[in-house]
RNA sequence: GCGAAAGUGGCGGAAUUGGCAGACGCACCAGACUUAGGAUCUGGCGCCGCAAGGCGUGGGGGUUCGAGUCCCCCCUUUCGCACCA
């Protein structure tokens, strides 16, 4: 059992997910390493599904998500090759990716907890060197930090199995247990850890892989050739051409990998394989709050599951919560003691709680059956809602939960609950509201205490940057942090009520869907609601000066009488903004549908007749046009909206009224007339209305007459003319 | 170091995917109405220029009648991973 992530603020065990980069997900504390017996799921065995799935998930998903997840899985094809070990009938397994190399290998180098460094003859001097390691990397260690690299000799001798030669086994810090097979072969000319470890214990390094040369290609047989002799300074780790390598020698790095891998397989010396970085979830967590594991434990009878007849395992309704970091559940006896389900002899519960992270794995599933008290859900009713279509969550989950629930549902479906291979189709990762933080001047990253924005004083340039800051009262110089997510711990929270009062819930909401595309991050800066507030004013204005003038408006079209160009405008106008409102939706652009609904209400501003004496045209294409603009305003600003949908004289509300999102009239959300850029040789000389359905020659012809247009084609010779309908015209002149 | 994404006015951001760059909004400027304006309305607002016009989507090159969009090189920023053999 590989040591489990612990995390000394919260006292409980991580997964390898949760204490990615080497902190806490939740309160960012530096991860330590424990001991400890713990369940794991197998989410190994899906490594290679999960990583085949995203092809499915291509499009749908973004592609950061994707790649942090194809990181994370990290697929490495190579080959395990065994080398004999001298003097033993021992082999030592390593996992290599460059096995074209191996003509280069100038030690096998385990890991420090090896089992072979058990036959070292200086076993006792590896193994102190293996207890000063391991307390070294049970250590928390500082982000990305890298220890380094130190090693010692076993006195083992192992047997390179393609050149026969005998090489040193080492054991070395900077090889992992848990990763391959614990050994490496080391290779320090084409290597840079191997490089490193070999300069700094003076091992040979021989230089195996030429660069390949296109005008020398003999260059691999030559020795002589500077570039394959000179003293190395680094590693070369690129791919190229094998040299002093035996038969091997001339083939180009691809082929050898595989040929070389080919032959060790056939003489029995290795083999081909596949390994992934992926390690199996942990989900044993020391905290109250989880679903009990159901594995019960006894004395005569071992390790023993929960059968299904007594599942869910519930948790006790009280527990001592001690802040001593055990399991709170052991402290419970009641819940501790039971009988063993084979035996029926005294036995214990398993006291660890699961992950939060298996819950999230699949409660989707359970919201479609969530009163099902014999089955996790119906078969039939998950059939019916899932696969998720669109799911909206944030990057900071893109190796957690949204590779746990796509592990999850895999395994479900090879229990046969479910029947797809992927639980979200399409994945939105949403973007955080961000705000600068404040802490008092001097304080460092460790100690510093942020202050509330609202007790801070702020000026800024005409740039927008922030030229002092001050506290709230004694005026002391407060020091501006960078931007981070509005958040209880960064104290950098804006009160949605103090929004709200002076604001409004609608005008705050439409805001921030206005300010940026969801995925992205929104910089808080309260100005802008000011303009969110002032168009629903104007929307609010309009409707009420227009409607009592409404009342009388005909029902139909066709009642309506003749329309004007005018009229027939703003028609386009509500159709057009129909079609693009409900596309933006459909797309979640929230931000171009509400700036679509703003030029709606700029077209009716615009438009010429006046509520004292309308025509019935009129009166219809206004009330077309400020019915469609309140009923798609509804889902952004539900108060306004149902507020100027009653105002209108529909009695009720916008749902019990039986209001439809509004139908668009591809016909009528066509323009009549175009306007065409006319460029001569693409710069921009004039612009031409033409009827939307005018032909090509029509469009040319008049480009052409264009007087601007005139003036920078007279007297050259037209080349040719591109038009693009409905466009522009491009006409390309000579002389 | 490896991987990914992104660079557009003073700012947030548009641009039907190769076809009028800067929609919409904020900020700003001018004017109107006002006792008043942190209200409202009208107009202006990429840069240079009196204008004609020129320049302009991080920089440089290329493809094309036409490039923010496609290709190559470089720079910058953000994010992710980091002894994974």
């Amino acid at each position: 059992v590989p040591p489990v992530n612990w995390c000394p603020a919260e006292s409980t065990v991580l997964s390898n997910e949760q204490s990615s980069g080497g902190v806490c997900w939740r309160c960012g504390a530096v991860v330590e390493k424990r001991d400890i017996e713990q369940w794991f799921f197998r989410i190994t065995a899906y490594a290679e599904q999960l990583l085949e799935d995203m092809r499915e998930l291509e499009g749908g998903w973004p592609e950061r998500v994707l790649t942090m997840q194809r990181n994370w899985i990290g697929r490495s094809e190579g080959a395990y090759i065994e080398f004999q070990v001298k003097d033993t009938d021992e082999r030592v397994r390593v996992f290599t990716t460059r096995i074209d190399t191996i003509y280069g290998a100038n030690a096998v180098v385990v890991a420090p907890d090896h089992p072979l460094v058990e036959r070292s003859p200086l076993k006792e001097d590896v193994r102190r060197f293996a207890e000063r390691v391991r307390a070294a990397s049970m250590q928390a260690r500082e982000p990305g930090a890298v220890e380094e690299k130190e090693g010692i000799n076993t006195g083992l001798l192992a047997v390179n199995p393609f050149s026969g030669e005998p090489v040193p086994v080492w054991a070395g810090n900077y090889v992992l247990m848990e990763y391959g097979t614990g050994a490496v072969m080391s290779v320090p000319a084409h290597d840079e850890r191997d490089f490193e470890f070999a300069q700094k214990y003076s091992l040979p390094i021989k230089r195996v892989i030429g660069r390949v040369s296109h005008d020398q290609p003999a260059i691999a047989h030559d020795p002589t050739h500077p570039d394959q002799s000179a003293a190395m300074d680094q590693a070369f780790t690129e791919y190229g051409v094998l040299i002093h390598s035996g038969d091997w020698s001339g083939k180009l790095s691809q082929d050898a990998v595989r040929e070389m891998a080919e032959f060790a397989e056939a003489r029995g010396f290795g083999e081909r394989a596949v390994t992934y970085r992926l390690r199996d979830w942990g989900v044993s967590r020391q905290r109250f709050w989880g679903a009990p594991i159901p594995i019960i434990y006894c004395d005569k009878c071992g390790v023993v599951p929960v059968p299904e007849k007594d599942l869910p395992v519930v948790l006790p309704e009280r527990a001592e919560f001690t802040g001593a970091g055990q399991s709170p559940l052991a402290g419970v006896p009641e819940f501790v003691n039971t009988v063993c389900p084979k035996c029926e002899g005294a036995a214990r519960r398993e006291t660890d709680t699961m992950d939060t992270f298996v819950d999230s794995s699949w409660y989707f599933f359970r919201y479609c059956d969530p009163q099902n008290d014999s089955a996790p859900f119906d078969k039939e009713k998950v059939a019916y809602w899932t696969p998720v279509d669109q799911y909206v969550g944030g990057v900071e989950h893109a190796v957690m939960h949204l590779l746990y629930t796509r592990f999850w549902t895999k395994f479900m479906r090879d229990i046969g609950l479910v029947n797809f291979d992927e639980p979200v189709k399409r994945l939105m990762t949403q973007g955080m509201v961000v705000a600068e933080t404040f802490y008092r001047e001097g304080e460092t990253a460790g100690s510093k205490v942020y202050i509330n924005p609202s007790d801070v004083d702020v000026v800024r340039d005409d740039k927008g940057r922030v030229s002092s800051a001050t506290l709230v009262g004694d005026g002391q110089p407060v020091t501006v942090g960078p931007f981070e997510k509005m958040s209880k711990s960064a104290n950098n929270g804006v009160d949605p009520n103090e929004m709200i009062k002076a604001y409004g819930a609608d005008a705050t909401r439409l805001f921030i869907l206005f300010a940026a595309p969801v995925e992205n991050d929104l910089r808080w800066q309260e100005a802008g609601i000011d303009g969110a507030l002032r168009f629903l004013r104007r929307v609010y204005n309009f409707v009420h000066r227009w409607r009592e003038a409404l009342a009388g408006a005909p029902k139909d079209a066709a009642a309506a009488g003749e329309f004007n160009a005018e009229a027939r405008a703003l028609r386009q106008a509500t159709h057009r903004t129909i079609e693009r409102v409900t596309n933006d939706f459909e797309g979640l652009r929230y931000n171009t549908a509400v700036a679509a609904l703003m030029e709606l209400l700029n077209s009716l501003g615009d438009f010429k007749a006046e509520p004292r004496s309308p025509s019935p045209a009129e009166l219809f294409v206004v009330r077309e046009a400020l019915e469609a603009l309140v009923l798609m305003l509804a889902p952004f600003c539900p108060h306004v909206a149902e507020e100027l949908w009653e105002a209108m004289g529909h009695a009720g509300g916008i749902l019990s009224s039986g209001a439809r999102w509004p139908a668009f009239d591809k016909e009528l959300a066509r323009r009549e007339e175009v306007e065409i850029a006319v460029q001569v040789n693409g710069k921009l000389r004039g612009r031409v209305n033409v009827s939307a359905g005018a032909t090509e020659d029509e469009t040319r012809a008049a480009a052409l007459s264009d007087e601007r247009v005139r003036a920078w084609t007279e007297g050259k010779q037209i080349v040719k003319t591109v038009v693009v309908p409905g466009r522009l015209v491009n006409v390309v002149v000579k002389g």
